[in-house]
DNA sequence: TTGTAAGCGTTATCAA
DNA sequence: TTGATAACGCTTACAA
């Protein structure tokens, strides 16, 4: 009933324990018919090494951990999922772990001991898909084990390397896109909760006044409801935006009920745009004009940084700017609305 | 640099490292001076137990550990979190891993090491999200340790406990709701892939016989995409049903197209029914008639009985089924729409 | 090539 | 109440 453990698989096979071990470990140093013999006890008694021991044991677990900040994000999931399978095929083991957000007075904080229960499994190397609020307990990572953030910033004096896609020139390409269609009323809304919602609010601004236009920002909770009814508002005003920028899919998909409901009274068409390019902005009643961040790209570039610990030493505080995509869809194209 | 270990609090605290363990493991036992010394000796250090090295030791990691299945089935994510959510609040840790499921030759199955890989950590206790399509690993886990299944169906002489929603009655209501709105072709689509989804056809097809329809259905993949096609294809034949019930929501919604492709060709209107309440079911543009499997329900009853290793051992082989609702929405609507 | 023994960070047993 | 000492499942010098 309970799993065999080395200590098993020695006496039944009539060797040492460390031989054991070493057959698991080692190509070579064990004569093929020891091995031979140790694998067949092994195999009669169902045996497989306990990973974590050998972790302890060996002081290096030799696995890529990957932290999801948030499982409920879709973009986070599918990089870390993609980055799991770029891993895999380079035969390098994962461990896949949600961190648990917890909101305390409004303000939304790490559960530190998640965090510390992946470190403590040792992982050669960690991938942070997401961007952490509170991350203290990743200082108690060695140097030696690299550190890439994927869809995060950096902190000041951060050694990881973060990959993400550039934002500014999303932002330009967002802009650009709807100026070209004749909008110039265009308003951005989204969240200023982390770093990232606050850059890419200012890549905005950025863009709008490269075009020569003045930009008009509103913010708003993380929730399809609290885009919708800032949505609502920026409509109402007196001389409303023609075109909204949001902050990324999610958001401009819960917004599309006040944009509906806009145009529905008669009120000129609205265009709408997301980030992400996530499988909801496909969806045919929402084709959604958005900007892919080369989710797969990133996913790759991760796993091929993380699996070299000089490499990631060496750029240490560097930031990684992918080149994104426009996707141009329905929500910005008024003659096929 | 390195993480200190309980050997360095108790050197410089003064004391030996028994006395720090048992500091950290239990309330009583040792005199509030030298309890006080040792952490504050700790806090200096910035110690913290190593979680996997007591649970090596002890042979319990005490937490629940929450397996999710897929991480990008929005459910799954859905009730792991909520289910993580209630231990949290019963002072329970948790620990939280994703399974990889690869495909090889068009047939999924579970990269068996993943399991494994949790099941190493010596959880009190296991809830597994979703259906594995393999699970032989499970088999290793000692019968003292409770597993709780979610939204999975039991396999023969399985000794967990799961809980899931009614099909049978989740496909008497929608079968019922169709029928009142004057539909009789209505016809069922989604995958053969797994028991849920072989449950929920054949409840689909018991709830037509006994509203006195005869029941049409239609296989298709999990994609959106297949969904979208199989659609199609039934609504393009010569008697084409008047009502389509899928699998999930995610199906569901991947068919819309071919639906409005069918209504803008002038063809009757036709009523769509998903599965699973997602948040996707309930977008402006969406607007989906699902059912309410009661996820919060499921993963308050999980949450419960997996802190219940007898409770659970006494209900081995049991499945405990949610009454659920039918949302009603747009899709099925016809003057709304 | 093989076995012995110490150790990874912790708990648990048992004297003191 | 405290502190040795032996585990937990494994790795890894080092010795044979």
């Amino acid at each position: 009933m309970k799993r065999p453990t080395i200590r098993d698989v020695a006496a039944a096979a009539g060797v040492s324990k460390s031989l054991v071990s070493m057959v698991y470990s080692r190509e070579d140093g064990v004569s093929p018919e020891r091995r031979e013999r140790v694998l067949a006890a092994a195999q009669k008694l169902g045996f497989t090494p306990n990973q974590w021991a050998r972790s302890l044991a060996s002081g290096s677990g030799n696995f890529i951990g990957i932290l999801v900040v948030d499982l409920h994000n879709l973009i986070y999931t599918e990089v870390a999922d993609l980055a799991r399978r770029a891993l895999l095929e380079r035969g390098q083991q994962t461990f896949m772990a949600a961190a648990i957000i917890s909101e305390r007075k409004g303000k939304k904080f790490v559960e530190k001991s998640t965090i510390q229960a992946l470190l403590d499994l040792r992982p050669n190397g960690i991938i942070v898909v997401g961007d952490l609020p509170e991350e203290s307990a990743l200082a108690s990572i060695p140097d030696s084990v690299p550190i890439v953030k994927t869809i995060a910033t950096l902190r000041k004096k951060d050694r990881a390397v973060s990959i993400r896609s550039d934002d500014k020139e999303a932002m330009a390409l967002v802009v650009k896109h709807l100026r070209m269609r004749g909008h110039k009323k265009i308003q951005y809304i989204g969240p200023t909760d982390g770093a990232v919602s606050e850059q890419r609010l200012e890549a905005f601004n950025l863009a709008m006044t490269n075009q020569g236009l003045s930009p008009k920002v509103s913010t708003c909770e993380r929730t399809e409801a609290g885009a919708n009814s800032a949505a609502k508002a920026a409509l109402a005003e007196k001389n409303p935006p023609t075109a909204l920028v949001f902050f990324n899919d999610v958001l401009a998909v819960g917004a599309q009920q006040a944009v509906a409901d806009h145009v529905a009274a008669g009120k000129p068409f609205v265009a709408v745009t997301g980030f992400d390019n996530t499988y909801l902005s496909e969806l045919s009643q929402i084709s959604l004009t958005t900007i892919e961040p080369e989710k797969e790209a990133i996913a790759l570039k991760a796993a091929e940084l993380i699996t070299d610990p000089k490499l990631v030493a060496s750029m240490a505080g560097q930031e990684i700017l992918m080149v994104p995509r426009l996707i141009v869809r329905k929500s910005t194209d008024f003659s096929q609305k």
